[in-house]
Parts: C-alpha cells; sequence; structure tokens
RNA sequence: GGGGUUGUAGCUCAGUUGGUUAGAGCGCUGGCCUGUCAAGCCAGAGGCCGCGGGUUCAAGUCCCGUCAACCCCGCCA
C-alpha cells in the first residue's frame, strides 16, 4: 500500500483522450459512480477536472475485481493502469470517452458513507440540506463550474486593473462604528472595556484616505458587513471590488469600469459587450421604469398620464392628483387576453409595495373600452389616454395613482413582473446601463432629519452646493451606479475633498461639530492636508458572480454562505461562547441565553 | 417589525370530501449480468407525516401555537 508516497499522479480525471493509449497512469479522486457487470465492474472517477471511466476486468485479475466489489460512491480512491482505447465503445458525450483505463492497482484513500444526497447535478435536493453538507454540495459539477467562474472572475480583475497601474492595498477588518448607513457588525475590545470595533460595511474612509497620501489608484477585492435583513441577492459578508481614483471626473470612472466588464465578459464568457454603456439621469430611470435599477432587456415603460385625467371623473385620480401625486400608466401590447383573475393576482403585486389598487383598462376589438373607470372619463379623456400610451386594440393598460414613490415602486414591480410572465426577458442578453445624477439627501420622516442617500462623503453637484442650505432635497449628487439586468451590480461617486464642503454636509445630516470631530475627525483632517479631487466606485462581486452564471440566488455563488436568518447550516454559526470568554470582552448578557449547539 | 410559501422514507415528491395496513421514483442492501456510460433486471430494508396542543368515534388531512428553510415589504450610508 502506501500508494501516495511510492506514486505521483500522473493525470487528471479530465485529461486522456485516445492519442493516450498504451500510457501507464495514476489518477486520483472520488468515485462518481459504479456499474456492476458480473465479470467487468466500471468505474468512474471524478476529480475537478472531470471523469474517467476505470474497468476491473475478472479474467484479468481477479483479486483485484473482487477488491473492486466493495467501492462506493464517493469513495477516495487511487488506481494505477494503462490507458486502452475503447474501440467500438467510444462515448461521444463525455471529454475522456475515447479511453478507459484498465485498473492494474487500487488504493482506497477513504471510505465514504453513503452521502444524505446524491451527488449530481439532476438531483433537486433542498437548500438547507445542501447547505448543511456544504462540502458534498460543493463537489457537484455545477458548483464546481460556478466557484471556477468566480476564480477566473477575479483573476481578470486584478489582471485588468494592475495592468491599468492600479495597487492592490488592504484595509482594516477591525475598525470604527458608523453612525451612518447600515447596522454594524460589532467586536468587542478585550483590552478596552466597553469598546467595540466594527467590521467594515465598505473600506470607503481608508480608501479616500489612501487618495489623500498620494496612492492615485487602488483597488482591493475585499470583505463587506452589513448587518441588515437579507434576501435572495444579500448577504452579511458580502465580496466588493473596490476602486478609487485621484484626478477623476465622472467619466474617468465610467470609461474604466467599462472596460473592467469588457475584459471580464470576455475572458470569462467569451463575449464582446458593447461599449460605452447606456446612461440615465436617476430622475429619467424613475420616470421611464419605475426603478434606480432598470432591467433594459424588455420595454413596457411607464407614461405618466396625470395631466390627461387630472380634471377626469375618476376620484381616485384626481384625488391622488391634488394631494400631490401623480397618475402613471404602463401599456401592455396584446395583454387583452388577461382574465380577471389574472389582473386580480397583478394589483396583489402593486399592493406590496403600497399602492392601494390597480386600475386597469381594456380595448375590445370594436374599439370600445372595457374597464371599471371608463364611464368616469369622457370620450376626449379615454382618447388622450390611448393617444398618449399608443393604445391599440386588444391592449391592456395598467394605472396606479398615488404619490410619485409609490407609483414608481409599485409600477415598476409590475413591470418586472409582467417582463417574467410574458416571456418579454431575453436571458441571453447583458443590457448595462449608468444611471446617474442620484439625488444628495432626502428626508428621513422617522429620524426626522436629513440622510444622504449615497454616504455622506459624496460630492454634491458643484453647481448644487449652495442649495444645501436652502433646499437640501434640490441638491443632486456626482453619483452614479452600474446596473445590469435589473441588479445595482455597483455604485460609487465623486468624493468631498474640501474639508469645508464636508464640515457642511456633516451639518446638514445632524451632525453637531463635536460629533463630526469625534466620528470623522481623521477624515476632516486629512481633507486639511492636502487631498486631490477623487472618487470611485464599488462593485458587488456576488451579484456580479450570480449575473455570469446565471442564477438567481446569492447564495449559489458563495462558498459558504449564511441562511436569511444569517447562521451558518454547517457549522451553526453564531453559537454561544464560554462565560470566560464573555467575561474577557466584559460583556454581560441580559438574560441567560439558550446554549446553542456549537 | 410585517406579509406569503413549504415541511410525509436517506433524497425528490404523491397522498381525494377526515375513514382499512401511508405510496412512487431515485438512493441504499442483497442477488443476476463482460461493454455499461450518472447502466439494466429481480428481491429486500427503510416512516416521530417538523414539533406541541386542540377538535373528532377517527387527523398526514381540520383548528391554534411553535420551530426551521425559502420568497417579498420595511431595512440595506
Amino acid at each position: 500500500m502506501q500508494f501516495i508516497t511510492e506514486l505521483k499522479r500522473t493525470h487528471s480525471a479530465g485529461q486522456l483522450r485516445g492519442v493516450d493509449a498504451g500510457k501507464e497512469v495514476v489518477l486520483m479522486g472520488w468515485v462518481k459512480a459504479r456499474r456492476e457487470h458480473g465479470g467487468a465492474t466500471f468505474v468512474d472517477l471524478r476529480d475537478r477536472d472531470g471523469f474517467t471511466q476505470l474497468r476491473f476486468d475478472q479474467s484479468l485479475n481477479a483479486d483485484l475485481y473482487e477488491q473492486a466489489k466493495q467501492i462506493r460512491p464517493e469513495f477516495v480512491i487511487a488506481v494505477q493502469g494503462r490507458v486502452e482505447s475503447r474501440g467500438e465503445m467510444i462515448n461521444p458525450e463525455m471529454a475522456t470517452g475515447e479511453i478507459e483505463v484498465v485498473v492494474q492497482r487500487l488504493e482506497i484513500f477513504n471510505a465514504a458513507k453513503t452521502p444524505p444526497f446524491q451527488i449530481r447535478d439532476d438531483v433537486e435536493v433542498n437548500e438547507d440540506l445542501r447547505l448543511r453538507y456544504r462540502f458534498l454540495d460543493l463537489r457537484r459539477d455545477g458548483m464546481q463550474a460556478i466557484l471556477k467562474t468566480r476564480s477566473q472572475t477575479n483573476r481578470a480583475v486584478r489582471e485588468h486593473l494592475l495592468d491599468h497601474g492600479f495597487l492592490e492595498l488592504e484595509t482594516p477588518i477591525l475598525t470604527k462604528a458608523t453612525p451612518e448607513g447600515a447596522r454594524d457588525y460589532l467586536v468587542p475590545s478585550r483590552i478596552h472595556a466597553g469598546s467595540f470595533y466594527a467590521l467594515p460595511q465598505s473600506p470607503q474612509l481608508f480608501k479616500q484616505l489612501f487618495m489623500v497620501a498620494g496612492y492615485e489608484r487602488y483597488f482591493q477585492i475585499c470583505k463587506c458587513f452589513r448587518d441588515e435583513d437579507l434576501r435572495a441577492d444579500r448577504q452579511p459578508e458580502f465580496t466588493q471590488i473596490d476602486i478609487e481614483m485621484s484626478f477623476v471626473e465622472p467619466e474617468d470612472i465610467y470609461a474604466m469600469v467599462e472596460g473592467m466588464l469588457k475584459r471580464i465578459f470576455k475572458e470569462v464568457k467569451g463575449l464582446d459587450i458593447d461599449t460605452p454603456f447606456k446612461r440615465y439621469t436617476y430622475d429619467e430611470a424613475m420616470a421611464r421604469y419605475g426603478s434606480d435599477k432598470p432591467d433594459l432587456r424588455f420595454g413596457l415603460e411607464l407614461q405618466d398620464v396625470s395631466d390627461v385625467v387630472a380634471e377626469c371623473g375618476f376620484s381616485v385620480f384626481t384625488g391622488a392628483i391634488q394631494s400631490g401625486g401623480q397618475v402613471k400608466a404602463l401599456r401592455l401590447p396584446g395583454g387583452g387576453d388577461l382574465s380577471r383573475g389574472q389582473i386580480d393576482k397583478l394589483a396583489d403585486v402593486v399592493k406590496i409595495y403600497g399602492a392601494k389598487g390597480l386600475a386597469w383598462m381594456r380595448k375590445k376589438a370594436d374599439g370600445s373600452w372595457q374597464s371599471p373607470f371608463a364611464k368616469q372619463l369622457s370620450e376626449a379623456e379615454r382618447a388622450a389616454i390611448e393617444a398618449r400610451l399608443g393604445i391599440e386594440a386588444e391592449d391592456v393598460a395598467f394605472f396606479v395613482a398615488d404619490k410619485p414613490s409609490v407609483v414608481a415602486a409599485s409600477l415598476g414591480a409590475l413591470r418586472l413582473k409582467l417582463g417574467q410572465q410574458l416571456g418579454l426577458i431575453d436571458k441571453d442578453a447583458y443590457a448595462f446601463c449608468w444611471v446617474t445624477d442620484f439625488p444628495s439627501f432626502e428626508y428621513d420622516e422617522e429620524a426626522k432629519r436629513w440622510v444622504a442617500i449615497h454616504h455622506p462623503f459624496t460630492s454634491p453637484r458643484r453647481a448644487d452646493i449652495s442649495l444645501m442650505e436652502t433646499d437640501p432635497g434640490a441638491v443632486y449628487a456626482q453619483a452614479y451606479d452600474v446596473v445590469l439586468n435589473g441588479y445595482e451590480l455597483g455604485g460609487g461617486s465623486i468624493r468631498i475633498h474640501e474639508e469645508a464642503v464636508q464640515s457642511k454636509v456633516f451639518e446638514l445630516l445632524g451632525l453637531s461639530k463635536e460629533e463630526s470631530r469625534a466620528k470623522f475627525g481623521f477624515l476632516l483632517d486629512a481633507l486639511s492636508y492636502g487631498t486631490p479631487p477623487h472618487g470611485g466606485i464599488a462593485l458587488g462581486m456576488d451579484r456580479l458572480i450570480m449575473l455570469l452564471t446565471g442564477t438567481d440566488n446569492i447564495r449559489d455563488v458563495i462558498a459558504f454562505p449564511k441562511t436569511l436568518k444569517a447562521s451558518c447550516a454547517m457549522t451553526n454559526a453564531p453559537s454561544s461562547v464560554d462565560q470566560l470568554q464573555l467575561d474577557e470582552v466584559h460583556i454581560a448578557l441580559k438574560r441567560a441565553s439558550t446554549p446553542v449547539e456549537a
């Protein structure tokens, strides 16, 4: 025995071809399948490269044939043998199908219990079981392909940025809690009783300080942490491609990111994507798509009909307009065959986003309207709506009347729902765009104060700086998102590089001079010691991999993800800790916690 | 914090208006088979119907609670 010390693996399991016939080889890997034929046993041997058929033949070696009978799926074995052509028996379906390895020597490194689920892509398995046995799930071809794509993407990012003069620099994981933004993950300090580090929500300030320090072009592929509720595309810890550049304006960032994404798609998918990307201002995206991350793979744009129905007899419309709202519509060409039941289901969609209801009309073949509110409109008003929306016979149009944020959210969601339901989305398309000119601030009704929409270090447009004192809601930011197929792939901004402007923003956000000093004194100091104009962007690596691999679940692209409740099904993190550990970090629990099995 | 879906064999699921002994495919175990291709044929084992209450003569099925996973709203500078 002692195979591993005597013999080295000569080939991977995906490597051998017809021309290799006659070679003596050593393969090591996992048993994917065993087919017993009474006198001959075939074993598919898998490694991360592929799989190769092994043959154990009773007539050639009876002892070995008996040994092979104990082999089961997922055993890890090593074999030495001779590559033979399969002659007439070639399997064109598999890469190594021209050959098989006739085994002369076998060693079982490790037997395997019957796995809790079959290791194959075509067997559906409950996700929580997959996550509990993630080390088995990750053996599946599909998962291996995703993580290989992830590795290739990392490589393409690094090569591209290094080629363009960026330095890959690291920033702290143990850092300072921030008053703005997402909830922080906290780490108690042992040495400083009662004090806490926070895990970074992003390396935002550190990368700006690299610019202050004169590094000019920085990037990092880094973990970020946000303690907020999760979604299909959100994890508590996620990976970001973090970029910052000095002496730039937004156009420089756009060009750089477009070049990088072009390279990624070329190297990873072999696809040439079109650049430059389309551009929409935030206001335009919201108006036309009801979203700041529009899915441009299909049409169904929204239309404002407020002016047309302002004087009509339908109080749902006029009431919304009179209280400062609007009425917008979405025309569905050929939607006339939707049933009432289907329309009711669509009404449920808009209600999720706060719409009180979904008004609709259908233009029948004879030109008349079928609609719950048709009678409330004059003939002229109906004609004006038809003209505005371009309604033709057998079209349906949907209307939402409410305040603008509700109209956008609900019709935007309805648009996506219809796009998916009616198969309007080309699954192979990659529709990129930039969304630019976000508002800088919005008023938080609950907190009764202004908050930054992007982050407090984002530079307002220079012309808008004076508006900060008079009309903060009218200030637009030099902020931009890059959007792909309805996902926010990344976002960034030109940063404030003047201490006076930064102080003004802190003031607007309700931070006193003392608080500003306490929380961000180091930043204000830095801005006072020679700071270049600078800006950057961060791209969500996990979402990028999702789009590159065609999954809609972020857990599929993370090797060891958390569940929706932010726990790890495999390790059972988070778990309780010993009293001693708590004492060391000066923490007393409010009430005795239920011990969690670690 | 709120709304929704799911939970039955190792896995994926079926299980009627509440009614006899809870089924299927895959997997597993054993047998047969020398050219299979994530084989085929035969046989067998395998069930806390998520958990706890309740209604009922009778509950996998109805009701209440609870746990877990998932999807969404809020939240995510």
